[in-house]
DNA sequence: TCCTAAATGATATACAATCTCAATAGTCAT
DNA sequence: ATGACTATTGAGATTGTATATCATTTAGGA
């Protein structure tokens, strides 16, 4: 069992992400944070990220073609991407995808597409994982 | 108005996208060309991927934290990736995202997880647009 | 206060994809 | 068929996002 530590860093990250208005990515929360603490690294804002991800405190955003964006942990949520300034935002969740779809613009925007992305373990992988416990 | 060339690369590069039972990534794409042509560079296998998506002849598979997969265009259908293999799969469409989701575990996979990203213009940026017009 | 290992900062590295630019090779007009 | 024009190519450099490495620093319990 690791021992976690607290750190201003891991604080200042913390800090970042909470009070953000928007869903910043990692460079964003760099920039944010090195105005006040000037010797922090890039590596220790993906670092503490990544652990307060794991934690469960806050949701990475993944998009298409981007950098990822994080967002401290609400309700579910999907999120809605501009495709030209890249800023994320929040959208409502229906059951329907459609009826989400249309919803969007119901928030201002001009859906240009949306884009489902599945993941799981395909029949051989499960076969290849079972025998190798076996 | 651009003039377009029928290059035996852009022939390659569609060949064996069509005739792959997968869906290809721009790797998979150089390695399968290279054996027949040697001298064929990464950048052009990238370069006529592109061309053929802009010309709706193939389709571009966004994954989240991977390379891009390429699949000839054919009827709406999602892409389901094995979190293991990387693998992607299709899988048949419905209209209700949840019912999808279901239906994913009969096509042999576990669903470990899915991800919707929407993509639009954000009111800001519509704006923006307008007022450049002017 | 001291010890230990977790965390940091600086840098190197990985990876996908694009860009640059001189050389090559389709296509059109003749 | 020939030449001219320029789209396309190949090789390598570059970009952007993120992780890995490793010596140094530092949090937190003994």
């Amino acid at each position: 069992m690791k021992e976690k530590r607290q750190t201003i860093q891991k604080g200042l990250v913390w800090e970042a992400v909470t009070t953000a208005t928007n869903h910043p990515n990692a460079e964003q929360i760099y920039e944010n944070i090195v105005l006040k603490h000037p010797s922090i690294s890039r590596a220790t804002v993906y670092r503490n990220l990544n652990m307060l991800v794991d934690e469960g405190k806050v949701k990475r955003i993944r998009v298409l073609g981007g950098p990822d964006h994080f967002d401290r942990t609400l309700g579910n949520h999907y999120h809605i991407q501009c495709t030209a300034c890249k800023q994320v935002s929040d959208i409502e969740v229906f059951d329907d995808i459609d009826l989400c779809a249309k919803n969007v613009e119901t928030f201002g925007y001009v859906l240009e597409s949306y884009e489902i992305v599945f993941n799981g373990i395909c029949p051989d992988c499960q076969k290849k994982h079972a025998a190798q416990r076996q």
